[in-house]
RNA sequence: GGGGGAUUAGCUCAGUUGGUUAGAGCGUCUGCUUGACAUGCAGAAGGUCACUGGUUCGAGUCCAGUAUCUCCCACCA
C-alpha cells in the first residue's frame, strides 16, 4: 500500500467501477425485502450545494446500510424541470443575444430550453456522483420525461373530472419580473423598512370634513373603490351611507362598514383596493365593490391609474408628491411591515386580480391528516407533526397555473365553435360535443410542484402498472429538509392517498439546513457558501460525508466551516495507516489471508486469548449493535460517533499498540491469533464504516484482499457482532471489559505521573503498584509486560504494603501507584496533594452516606441504585484508607 | 398575533426511559520524528449544565415562569 492515501485517484476509480458493474442497481425479480427511497429531485438548473451534500449523505448512509443487509434496494435519482428557474436561465441567455422569448415564439423557445437541458442539465447529476451517492442511475427520471408528463396529465384530468380543479378570478401573488402567478408558499415574507402615509379623503357633501386613511402602498390609490371602517367605531358612525372623494381623481367612492377593520390601527379607516390586496378583495366581495386594476403584468401602471407606463415604485413617489401638492398628505411615519418577495427572483410581489387554476385541497388533506394521526406515516423529529397538522387543517386552495412556457401545459381545451371546455390527457383533434376542429389549449403551464408531488410513484412507472411500482411502492424513507415540508412532503402524502390509495412512504425524516460558522444561512449574496466540490477537492468526498454525518444532529441545523472537514480527512488517513500496519504484519505470516476474515468469525484458541483481546472483541460486538441501533433510528450521528471512537481509540490507540509486542514476538501461534483478531475486527470496522465512507473502505477492502477484484464491499454483509456461543466460548465478559478499563486507567495514570514528575520521555521507570484488591493483583500478575511496555517501565512491582520512602503517588482504579525517583522529592507538596485528594473523596463519601442514611432513599429507590451506592461507599472507603495510610508515612 | 426550537468547556455540539465523579471534536498548554500514522502519539488545563421556582429519595434530564437568541405560520392597512 502507498505510504500516503490518494483520495482523488481512489474516488475517481471506484465510482465509475460501481456504476459500470451495476452495484447500485437491483430488480424486483431478485425478490427479498424491498427498500425504496426517492431522492428529492434537485432543480435541473441547480449546482450542488451543502444542502444537497447533507441530504444525500444521510440518504446514502441509509441506502448503503440496507443494501449491505441484503435488502432489495431501489434509490431513484432525477431532476426537477423547475419551471420558472429554468425559464429564467434560458431567457437570460437569450437576452445576451438581444432577444426575448416572445421573439422566438412558444415552440421555438421550448425547443431552446430542451436544448439547454441537454447541454447543461447534467451538471448536477454529474456533481452528485462526486458525493459517492449509490443512486440507481438506470432509473434516473426527469419531471418532464414522457412518462412523468403522462402522469401529470392524467392527474390533472382526474382532478378536473372530480371537480377538484376549478378556475376563477382571484387575487393571487404576482411576480412582475417573472410575469406569473405564484402559490402562497412561493412568496417569502421579509421585514421591510417602509412608510405609512396618512392621506385625507374629503367627505362628499360635507363642509371640509375628511377621513384620514393610512397606507403603505399609495400607488394603489387610483384602484380604491371604497374606504372602510369598523361598524362599532363610534367615531365614524355618522358616515353611514356617505361617500368620499378619491384624491387625485374625481371619483366618489362609498364608505363601507366591515369587521375586518381594526379600530386601533392607524386611523381606523382603511382604503379598499379590491384588485390589489387579498383582504380588500374579500371586503369588496362582501360589499359588492367594483375591482379596478391599475397595473400591467410587468409592474408598470396602466391607463386607469392616470400614471400610465410608470414603474410602480416610481409611481409611489409620484403619487405621494401629488398628494402633498394637493394638500391631501397629512403625515408620513416610518413603518416596518412584512413584504412578500418572489422565491425565485426576489422581486417584490404584488397581489393581483387574475384568472387562475386552483386545486381544492380540503378533500385531499383529510386522508393525509388521518395517515399521520394513525401512524401510517411517521414524521421525525416528531415535533414536525404538529406543524404538519396545523398547516393541513388550515390548508388553502393551491394555485397551480403559471404564466410561463416551460412546464407541463394545462390540458384544458376550448372548442371555438360551441365553447365547450374540457380536460384531456392527450391533445384531442375534435370537440367531443360538437365535433368541431377549432380547438384552443389553455396557454398556462402547471406549477412545478404539480409534477413533484407525484414523484414517489410517477418515477416507478405510474400510471402504467409496472413491476417496479408493484414491488418498490410504497417507498420506505423520505429524507429531506424541513423547509419543503409543505411544498413537497405534504402534497406527496395527499397525492399518494388520492391516486394510489396508499401512503407514498412510511417515514419522513426531516433534517436541518446547513449554515455557516456564524449560524447564517448560506447564500450567494452573503458569499458565505461552502462549495461541496471544493471540499471534495481539498479533503475528499469521504471526508465531506463523514464530517457532515458526525456533526449533524437531526434536531438542529448544522453549522459548518472548512476546518470541520479535517475530522473526516484525518479519520481516513488514520484508517489508511492502520491498514498499512496490518498489511505489513500480515506479509510476515506465510499463508495468512484477509479473505478468510471477510465475514467468518475467526477460529481463536480460547487458551491463547488475553483480556486485551477480549476487551477489543467485546467492544467490536457492542459497536456492531450500536451501529445497528443508531441507523435503525436514523441517528446517523450516533452511528458515526460509535465507529469513530471504536476505530480510533479502542482499535488503533490501544489494541494496535498492544499487538506490536505480540507481532514481534517469536510465538507464532500467538502472532497468528493476534493477526486473526486484527483482520476480523478491522474488517468489521471497514464494513461498519462503509455507508459513511464508501471510497476509502472499498479501496482498503481490496488492497488488503478481503475480497477478489470482481467483488465489492458494497455487497459484503453488514456486521452484526458475534454469536452468543462464540462470546461464551471466548469468555467475552463485562468483567474482562471492566478489568481492561482499569488497566488502561493504570497506564494513563503512570504516564501522567511520569509527566508530572518531569521524567524524560526516553527514561525508564520502575513504578510500584499497591493493588486495590487481591483479584486485581492476580489478574495484573499475568499482564505486566504489556503495561510495562506501554509506560516504558523496566518493571512494575506489585507491592503488599504501603511504602514509606518519599516519592510521588497517584490513586487509580487499580490501586495506589508509586513512582520511585532519584533526587529531590517535595514531601510537603506530596502531602498537600494527598490531603486534597482525601478531602475530595471524603466529600463524595459524605454524599453517598447521606443518601444511604436517608430512609426515604433506601425505601423508595430501586434496588440496583441502592446497591450502586453501597458499592461506591465500599470503594471510597478502600481508596480513602489507602490514601490515609500513605499520608501517615510522610 | 399564533406556534416550534435552542441555551451544557474558549468554539461546535453529544448526553437514549430522571440514578456513580456531565462527555467528544476543534482550539489552548506541556512533552515527543517511538518502524502504521506529526492528517500523528502521550499528558494537562477548562463546565455553579441561561436564570428562578416546583415535582421527586434523587433533576443537565420532568413541570411552570423569566431572559436572550432563532425558525416557521398568519390578512393589521
Amino acid at each position: 500500500m502507498d505510504r500516503h492515501y490518494d483520495p482523488k485517484a481512489v474516488e475517481a476509480k471506484w465510482y465509475p467501477w460501481w456504476e459500470r458493474n451495476g452495484c447500485f442497481h437491483d430488480e424486483p425479480s431478485r425478490g427479498g425485502k424491498p427498500y425504496t427511497v426517492v431522492i428529492p429531485p434537485p432543480n435541473v438548473t441547480g449546482i450542488l450545494h451543502m444542502g444537497h451534500a447533507l441530504n444525500q449523505t444521510i440518504q446514502d448512509v441509509l441506502v448503503r446500510w440496507h443494501r449491505m443487509r441484503g435488502e432489495n434496494v431501489c434509490w431513484v435519482p432525477g431532476t426537477d424541470h423547475a419551471g420558472i428557474a429554468t425559464q429564467n436561465v434560458v431567457e437570460k441567455a437569450l437576452r445576451k443575444e438581444g432577444k426575448r422569448r416572445q421573439d422566438l415564439g412558444r415552440e421555438a423557445f421550448i425547443d431552446r430550453v430542451w436544448e439547454w437541458k441537454r447541454q447543461y442539465g447534467g451538471t448536477i447529476v454529474h456533481q452528485q456522483r462526486m458525493l459517492g451517492n449509490s443512486t440507481d442511475w438506470r432509473r434516473e427520471r426527469f419531471t418532464m420525461d414522457e412518462g412523468l408528463s403522462t402522469a401529470v396529465a392524467k392527474v390533472f384530468c382526474d382532478l378536473y373530472d372530480e371537480g377538484l380543479i376549478y378556475r376563477g378570478n382571484y387575487i393571487v401573488n404576482w411576480c412582475p419580473r417573472c410575469g406569473t402567478a405564484l402559490a402562497d408558499d412561493e412568496v417569502e415574507h421579509e421585514p421591510n423598512a417602509g412608510h405609512l402615509w396618512y392621506v385625507r379623503y374629503p367627505v362628499v357633501g360635507s363642509e371640509g370634513e375628511f377621513v384620514t386613511v393610512a397606507t403603505t402602498r399609495p400607488e394603489t390609490l387610483p384602484g380604491d373603490t371604497a374606504v372602510a371602517v369598523n361598524p362599532s367605531d363610534a367615531r365614524y358612525a355618522h358616515l353611514r351611507g356617505k361617500k368620499v372623494l378619491l384624491p387625485l381623481t374625481n371619483r366618489e367612492i362609498p364608505v363601507v362598514f366591515d369587521d375586518y377593520v381594526e379600530k386601533d390601527f392607524g386611523t381606523g379607516v382603511v382604503k379598499i383596493t379590491p384588485a390589489h390586496d387579498a383582504n380588500d378583495f374579500a371586503v369588496g366581495q362582501r360589499h359588492d365593490l367594483p375591482q379596478v386594476d391599475v397595473m400591467n403584468d410587468d409592474g408598470t401602471m396602466n391607463a386607469r391609474s392616470g400614471y400610465e407606463g410608470m414603474d410602480r415604485f416610481a409611481c409611489r413617489e409620484a403619487i405621494v408628491k401629488d398628494l402633498e401638492k394637493g394638500g391631501y398628505l397629512v403625515k408620513v411615519e416610518d413603518y416596518q411591515n412584512q413584504v412578500g418577495h418572489c422565491y425565485r427572483c426576489h422581486t417584490v410581489v404584488d397581489s393581483r386580480l387574475s384568472k387562475q387554476w386552483f386545486v381544492r385541497m380540503k378533500p385531499l388533506a383529510g386522508p393525509a391528516i388521518e395517515a399521520v394521526r394513525k401512524g401510517e406515516i411517521a414524521i421525525q423529529p416528531k415535533r414536525w407533526e404538529s406543524v404538519y397538522f396545523n398547516w393541513m387543517e388550515n390548508i388553502r386552495d393551491w394555485c397551480i397555473s403559471r404564466q410561463i412556457w416551460w412546464g407541463h401545459r394545462i390540458p384544458v381545451y376550448t372548442c371555438g365553435a360551441c365553447g365547450h371546455e374540457w380536460a384531456a390527457p392527450t391533445k384531442p383533434t375534435r370537440c367531443p360535443k360538437c365535433g368541431a376542429a377549432e380547438l384552443t389549449q389553455d396557454p398556462d403551464v402547471l406549477d412545478t410542484w404539480f409534477s413533484s408531488w407525484l414523484w414517489p410513484f410517477s418515477t416507478l412507472g405510474w400510471p402504467q402498472k409496472t413491476e417496479d411500482l408493484a414491488f418498490y411502492y410504497p417507498t420506505n424513507d423520505l429524507i429531506t429538509g424541513a423547509d419543503i415540508l409543505f411544498f413537497w412532503v405534504a402534497r406527496m402524502i395527499m397525492a399518494g392517498y388520492h391516486f394510489m390509495g396508499r401512503a407514498p412512504f412510511r417515514n419522513v425524516i426531516l433534517h436541518g439546513i446547513v449554515r455557516d460558522a456564524q449560524g447564517r444561512k448560506m447564500s450567494k449574496s452573503l458569499g458565505n457558501s461552502l462549495d461541496p466540490l471544493e471540499i471534495i477537492d481539498r479533503y475528499s468526498a469521504d471526508a465531506l460525508r463523514f464530517s457532515l454525518a458526525l456533526i449533524t444532529s437531526m434536531e438542529t441545523d448544522t453549522k459548518v466551516d472548512m476546518g470541520k472537514f479535517e475530522i473526516g480527512r484525518n479519520f481516513g488517513t488514520k484508517l489508511w495507516n492502520a491498514a498499512r500496519f496490518l498489511q505489513m504484519n500480515a506479509e510476515k505470516l506465510p499463508g495468512f489471508s484477509f479473505a478468510d476474515h471477510a465475514d467468518q468469525p475467526p477460529a481463536l484458541d480460547p487458551a491463547l486469548l488475553r483480556d486485551d483481546d477480549r476487551h477489543l472483541l467485546l467492544k467490536a460486538h457492542h459497536t456492531c449493535a450500536a451501529l445497528d441501533a443508531a441507523l435503525a433510528k436514523y441517528r446517523i450521528q450516533d452511528g458515526a460517533l460509535a465507529i469513530y471512537d471504536f476505530a480510533w481509540t479502542d482499535f488503533c490507540d490501544w489494541y494496535l499498540e498492544y499487538a506490536k509486542a505480540d507481532l514481534n514476538a517469536p510465538d507464532e501461534k500467538r502472532r497468528r491469533q493476534v493477526m486473526a483478531i486484527l483482520a476480523d475486527v478491522y474488517g468489521k470496522i471497514l464494513r461498519l464504516l462503509h455507508p459513511y465512507m464508501p471510497f476509502v473502505t472499498e479501496e482498503i477492502w481490496h488492497q488488503l484482499g478481503y475480497c477478489g477484484e470482481e467483488a465489492t464491499i458494497m455487497r459484503a454483509p453488514y456486521p452484526t457482532g458475534y454469536a452468543d456461543a462464540q462470546i461464551a466460548a471466548w469468555g467475552l465478559t463485562e468483567e474482562a471489559l471492566a478489568y481492561v478499563e482499569a488497566k488502561h486507567d493504570l497506564i494513563t495514570g503512570i504516564r501522567a505521573l511520569r509527566a508530572e514528575a518531569g521524567v524524560p520521555p526516553a527514561a525508564t521507570v520502575r513504578p510500584l503498584l499497591h493493588p486495590a484488591s487481591d483479584a486485581l493483583r492476580d489478574r495484573l500478575t499475568h499482564d505486566l509486560p504489556s503495561i510495562q511496555t506501554a509506560v516504558r517501565a523496566e518493571s512494575l512491582t506489585l507491592i503488599a504494603d504501603t511504602p514509606t520512602d518519599p516519592m510521588p503517588s497517584k490513586l487509580l482504579k487499580a490501586g495506589m501507584v508509586y513512582l520511585p525517583l532519584q533526587g529531590l522529592v517535595d514531601t510537603q507538596a506530596e502531602a498537600e496533594k494527598l490531603d486534597k485528594e482525601i478531602a475530595k473523596l471524603q466529600g463524595f463519601l459524605n454524599g453517598v452516606n447521606a443518601k444511604l442514611n436517608n430512609q426515604a432513599f433506601v425505601s423508595k429507590a430501586p434496588a440496583p441504585i441502592i446497591q450502586n451506592q453501597r458499592d461506591r461507599k465500599a470503594e471510597l472507603e478502600v481508596q480513602i484508607a489507602a490514601l490515609q495510610a500513605r499520608r501517615a508515612t510522610l
